[in-house]
DNA sequence: AGCACGCCGACT
DNA sequence: GTCGGCGTGCTC
């Protein structure tokens, strides 16, 4: 007879710990999952082993006993050790973590199968010869897999400096130590390209395919082949760092920087965060890679936490774009009201006579930003988020670019009646209206996310071949294409990413700068970069022009080492919503004093405890929420957790909370 | 979260 | 008398 501690799963905060079964079987193991009966209800209850054990334990009351074990569905003990981390690091529910680890059961559709999906382009088994840099970096990637210390690497290595060749014979050490490997990309768009350089390197039938676009049957599918240990390499998107594998020697995260890597839903984890620990565990090496590493990630290199392995050297010793910043303020003094300035108007003109390519990148979409009313100064909010709805020609009419809620153009101020509704700030689909009005003779076109959903594949195929000579859009533009006939690109505004509040804005000015020039002089002849801003002397946007990494680390590492922001400790966000807006203001109060209270009592500094503030998002549902900030220093996580924790589980405790209480730790905006 | 228990008011 | 409303409390 054996004893088995127990969570069930169910959707309560308050069944959140450990029930100690009977179970009659002896071949009961860690991470199983199992069905019994469970307080009062008399429907059988799925639940997962955490411990087992050959006595009871304290309390000898008479158990209940495990009724069934799925033999289908088994976790191990690492996959658990990772959700009682989560737990504590999260503050979400063991259940929560061992979800992440399971394929979705339930309606079992039967989906196109996934090797039918994507056609394999078998672009044959191409061998590049490696550069010295990518020697050394594999050599030293190699040597810790041999070893299996759970190493940490960061590889830093320019676009088109054969990061993807490192990656793949990494993997390739890997499957010869009997080892196995987990690759992360940052969206299910780019897995695709992925997949394909290693399917063909390593076959299809080696790889199994994790990402949120799969059905229900088709992730059942590719986790069983993963759990029964058919394939030996699983490619995906963030969720892909919980493949049920076993023997992990390495774990890859291609474009490490990527915000797509934190999670938006509970438990908000951060995908490197969750991968570190499962090598810790495992002894399985780290392997992040990234053109502009995050200042986080970087700092813990240069600190020697991950080895730095650097890919300077371009293939085909592609020169670097030359880059110029045009003073937007000055266009405006000289009477250009144009979102695209003179310099960039002639050096199109100079790309298009030489029969090149030109592309144009700003990160909003739509045709206005904003509208406001010129008599009392109101903008136009969505109803359901409370945030500036942006107005679309192609629809003619306003959408909400977070909740996607539409709605016509008032003709008169919602407040105060005025007709003088004025609309401003510049989006993708009226820089697409620009560039036909200033060069009508040439074909244009837009891809950003409302011409993407329509015909992405039409606008790619023409710019490829020549028929559109400028393309204009946002992020999608900066990232993944590569034609080398583009030997220009304007980038419209890097100051509406640089303006928004949050501290990582000049980091992520930075990186769209950088990848966006990016796309410039990637054939023969030598690139050119233009930049568009207000805000010239800007620390980001000069080392961008510079292409200068360190330039741009050094400053902004100081800074945040001055503020105590990441990696510099963690920023831990309480927010806390209510549709009593006097219930809230009082209660952000009270958590406020409570928590400066709780961390002064654990010989802390209360004003690590920021006021709390209102949020910019406000969802309708919710009512109105508030945050309150916490900078918690290096080292001093289990101290600032628990003080969050306690008071999360004392409001539970109280009967008629009329609030909610959700905690992220380094959140997405903060 | 379920689910049952229990205490109170309305209707057969 | 007893049916059913939901407030309260526990789950190995």
């Amino acid at each position: 007879m054996k004893y088995v501690d127990l969570v069930i799963d169910n959707k309560s905060k308050a069944t959140d710990r450990f029930y100690t079964y009977r179970c009659g079987s002896d071949c009961v193991s860690v991470g199983q999952k199992v069905y019994v009966y469970f307080g009062k209800g008399k429907a059988l209850r799925e639940a997962y082993v955490f411990r087992v054990k050959d006595e009871p334990g304290t309390g000898s009351r008479d158990l209940k006993e495990v009724e069934l074990i799925d033999e289908d569905i088994c976790l191990n003990s690492e996959m658990i050790k990772v959700a009682c981390w989560m737990r504590d690091r999260y503050l979400c529910r063991y259940i929560d973590g061992i979800k992440l680890f399971t394929p979705a059961t339930g309606t079992v559709k039967r989906g196109p199968r996934i090797g039918a999906l994507e056609e394999t382009e078998e672009t044959g088994k191409e061998v590049r010869i490696l550069t010295e840099e990518q020697k050394k970096a594999l050599d030293a990637v190699g040597r810790a897999i041999e070893k299996g210390d759970g190493k940490r690497f960061l590889l830093w290595g320019v676009t088109g400096s054969g990061k993807t060749e490192v990656y793949m014979r990494a993997v390739a050490k890997a499957l010869d130590k009997e080892k196995k490997a987990i690759v992360l990309v940052p969206e299910i768009a780019l897995a695709g390209q992925m997949i394909s350089r290693f399917a063909a390197r390593f076959g299809r039938e080696n790889i199994a395919v994790l990402h949120s676009g799969l059905t229900k049957a088709q992730r059942y599918e590719e986790w069983q082949k993963i759990r029964k240990g058919r394939v030996k390499i699983a490619i995906g998107a963030r969720s892909a760092v919980f493949a049920p594998m076993e023997d992990i020697g390495l774990i890859i995260i291609d474009e490490e920087h990527e915000s797509t890597y934190k999670s938006d839903m509970t438990p908000k984890y951060d995908t490197v965060e969750v991968a570190i620990k499962r090598c810790a565990l495992s002894g399985a090496v780290l392997l992040l890679g990234s053109a502009t590493p995050s200042v986080a990630t970087f700092y813990r290199s240069e600190k020697g936490i991950y080895e730095r392995l650097e890919l300077r050297k371009r293939y085909n010793d592609v020169e670097l774009p030359d880059v110029e910043i045009v003073d937007m303020k000055d266009e405006m003094k000289s009477g250009n009201m144009s979102p695209v300035s003179r310099r960039l108007y002639e050096a199109t003109g100079r790309e298009l006579a030489e029969g090149n390519q030109i592309i144009y990148f700003l990160n909003r979409r739509g045709y206005n930003t904003c509208v406001t009313c010129g008599n009392c100064g109101k903008v136009v909010k969505c109803p359901e988020c409370g945030i500036t709805m942006t107005y679309h020609k192609y629809i003619n009419g306003l959408e909400c670019h977070y909740c996607g809620y539409r709605e016509e153009v008032p003709k008169v101020c919602p407040g105060c009646g005025s007709s003088e509704m004025m609309m401003t700030g510049t989006g993708t689909e009226k820089i697409q209206e620009e560039v036909e009005r200033l060069f009508p003779l040439v074909e244009t076109a837009r891809l950003d996310l409302d011409t993407a959903k329509k015909k992405p594949e039409k606008i790619l195929k023409d710019f490829a071949s020549g028929k559109v000579r400028i393309l204009s859009g946002t992020q999608i533009v900066a990232k993944g294409l590569d034609y080398p006939h583009v030997t220009l690109t304007g980038i419209i505004s890097p100051d509406t990413t640089l303006n928004i509040p949050d501290y990582r804005s000049p980091e992520r000015t930075f990186q769209l700068i950088t990848q966006a020039a990016g796309r410039a002089g990637r054939g023969e002849k030598r690139g050119k970069v233009i930049i568009q801003t207000c805000d010239t002397e800007n620390y980001a946007i000069r080392a961008a022009a510079k292409q200068d990494y360190m330039e741009f680390y050094q400053k902004e590492i100081r800074f945040r080492e001055l503020m105590g922001y990441p990696p510099f400790g963690d920023l831990i966000q309480v927010v806390l919503s209510s549709s009593d807006e006097n219930i809230l203001g009082e209660m952000a109060a009270v958590w406020c004093a409570e928590l400066k209270d709780l961390l002064a009592g654990g010989g802390q500094d209360p004003g690590r405890v920021l006021d709390p503030v209102d949020m910019v998002y406000v969802r309708k549902k919710e009512g109105c929420r508030k945050q309150i900030l916490i900078k918690c220093p290096q080292g001093q996580r289990g101290i600032y957790m628990g003080a969050v924790k306690a008071l999360m589980d004392r409001g539970r405790e109280s009967r008629e909370k009329r609030y909610t209480v959700l905690v992220d730790v380094n959140p997405y905006r903060a």
